[in-house]
DNA sequence: GCCGTTTTCGGCCCGACTGTTTTCAGTCG
């Protein structure tokens, strides 16, 4: 099996996790699959080199799962998940996206023959769900809430996966120069099928991907191979040099934009498709998007700003030469280490930030943060000191924290340990399921705070898993506004979180963070993905708080602070 | 299954919350 990704050993060590647990013979067993991943998730290690090395010191890989690492490596079978596997109904596992359920739950479930997403739906509605033992009402309505809500996305990934599957096409594609298309080149936070176009014919696509690509499939007469990468759904479309243009463009709208464009061509007599485009059935030479648009006499949109969203606004917005783009980025704020729930010490972050050009701000969780080993005052102290240690031996590295806001929107330290800090993010990690009135109290309450710095995760949700927290969010990022707070975009790809939408809206009234919310040193390079929330929200550099440099930020932090105390 | 010894066996993160119970199990972060 070539080209085993880090990822894809991560996967099937969780979903093995996963499986045990729901068989439930060997707990102890499951977690050690699991804490195995967390540390392969951890390592900036080539499988390759894992391979050879025989995962030496990688912890908790020992070695009953290092040979069974290597075997699906060269095979493509992880025989602990084969064995788990074939215990369990196959739809089960999918029982595991849906919010409230953990393995117990679900092995109830799965006793009472509901072994799919699409049985459990209609359990939780003819309350079947309802009269299990452990189960009531209020469970079945919120499983038949979460359940759908799963339903709903599962045809689409993370735009993380997307970028992925692209690259990977787009390399194997090499000499037909392929192009982003689709979701993922517009920059959407998830995408439904990765699409690429290519310069060339079918038989140039075929002859690169018939090896590759699972189920690839002509789709005459549309120019289009379809298939599936690593379970991901492909499109594949490619054209002659002459009507790339046109190709581009179609495949790199949304719906609407696409009907809108052709509608125009139409209402002008042309005929415009992926084939390229027409008048009196002759083709016109549309080597570039641009050639297109010239044509039909209307602007060309930025793939940036090619959602309904975007209609009435995006001629106002900056050209994409001005948008934000990660080289502009100088510091990485909002960053975990094992002080709290990261994986790698200080000195190690500092390092992989270095190692981008960029200076690290630390933002380890506060003390109502048990779960993800939250500091203590002492601890906190003990952790300042040791980055002012570090600073002094010149390492480039701000001190922050993420600290929790409270049920009643205060925040978890008090003020004079705030203040021995360069900088806070404040963030909701407990009582999700306040009233909106409360919720937005909470956080208007938070982001007016003299002390806070930046708004982390602004909703809580997460991307094709959970909706964020019922709240009023123009309330809190008018408040955010008033009082001078820095709202995030927490570029983790399960979050990015402000939407772009409500970035877009506000973009005139805000100054935003572009932060990575990282917990392995990896985790510093998914700015990509934070990047691209901003560009479509039309910011630019100047928009973005940390592409100022450290003395900069410390500075703007400072500014923040004596306009509260003024105000 | 991994780890670290009290060196080959016993322990493995835990407090808050929710909805179900009738005293607590299961999930989450």
């Amino acid at each position: 099996m070539p080209d085993v990704t880090r990822k894809q050993l991560v996967g099937v060590l969780n979903t093995t996790a996963d499986l045990l647990d729901v068989l439930g013979q060997e707990p102890f067993r499951a977690n050690a699959y699991r804490g195995a991943a967390r540390s392969l998730e951890a390592t900036g290690t080539p499988v390759a080199d894992l391979v050879a090395t025989g995962f030496a010191g990688i912890p908790k890989v020992g070695k009953a799962i290092a040979a069974d690492l290597a075997a699906f490596v060269t095979t493509g079978t992880f025989a602990p998940l084969e064995e788990a596997a074939s215990q369990v109904a196959p739809g089960v596992l999918g029982l595991f996206r849906v919010r409230g359920l953990g393995p117990k739950k679900i092995r109830a479930l799965w006793d009472a023959g509901i072994d799919s997403l699409e049985v459990l739906r209609e359990a939780a509605r003819d309350g079947r769900v309802a009269a299990l033992k452990g189960f009531g009402a209020k469970s079945a309505a919120t499983i038949l809430e979460a359940v759908e809500f799963v339903l709903s996305t599962q045809d689409r990934q993370h735009l993380s996966t997307g970028l992925d599957v692209s690259d990977t096409l787009a390399a194997w594609l090499d000499g037909l120069e392929p192009r982003l298309a689709g979701d993922a080149r517009r920059g959407l936070e998830t995408v439904r099928t990765v699409r690429v176009t290519v310069t060339g014919s079918a038989e140039d696509v075929t002859a690169r991907l018939a090896e590759r690509v699972e189920a690839l499939a002509r789709l005459d007469p549309k120019p289009l191979l379809t298939g599936r990468v690593d379970g991901v759904p492909v499109e594949i479309a490619y054209a002659p040099a002459e009507a790339r243009g046109a190709l581009d463009l179609m495949m790199g709208g949304s719906t609407e934009y696409r009907a809108s464009l052709r509608a125009q061509a139409k209402a002008q007599g042309f005929d415009l498709s992926g084939r390229g485009l027409k008048r009196a059935g002759q083709l016109l030479p549309t080597p570039a998007e641009a050639d297109v648009t010239r044509a039909l006499g209307c602007p060309l949109r930025p793939a940036e700003y090619r959602e309904p969203e975007h209609d009435a606004v995006w001629e106002t917005l900056p050209p994409p030469a001005e948008l934000v783009t990660v080289a502009d980025l100088r510091g990485l704020l909002h960053t975990h280490s094992i002080w709290s729930d990261g994986a790698a010490t200080l000195p190690e972050m500092v390092e992989t930030a270095a190692r981008l050009g960029r200076y690290l701000g630390t933002g380890d969780h506060s003390r109502a943060a048990h779960y993800a080993n939250g500091m203590s005052i002492e601890r906190l102290r003990a952790y300042v000191r040791e980055i002012r240690e570090l600073q002094r031996a010149g390492l480039p590295l701000l001190a922050g924290a993420e600290v929790d806001i409270l049920e009643d929107g205060s925040l978890d330290y008090p003020d004079e340990e705030l203040l021995s800090l360069d900088y806070v993010v404040a963030s909701v990690h407990s009582h999700f399921t306040l009233d909106a009135g409360r919720q937005t109290e909470r956080l208007v309450r938070a982001v007016s705070h003299p002390l806070v710095t930046i708004l982390g995760h602004p909703t809580g949700h997460l991307l094709l898993r959970r909706p964020g927290y019922a709240l009023d969010l123009d309330a809190v990022l008018a408040a955010a506004s008033a009082n001078g707070t820095v709202v995030e975009i927490n570029a983790n790809p399960a979050r990015l979180d402000l939407d772009w939408r409500y970035a877009l809206r506000w973009r005139d009234r805000l100054t935003f963070a572009i932060n990575t919310d990282a917990h392995v040193p990896a985790g510093l390079g998914d700015t990509r993905y934070g990047v691209a929330v901003a560009r479509k929200a039309g910011l630019t550099p100047a928009q973005v708080v940390n592409t100022l440099s450290q003395e900069e930020f410390l500075a703007f932090v400072r500014r923040q602070r004596e306009a509260r105390t003024r105000g």
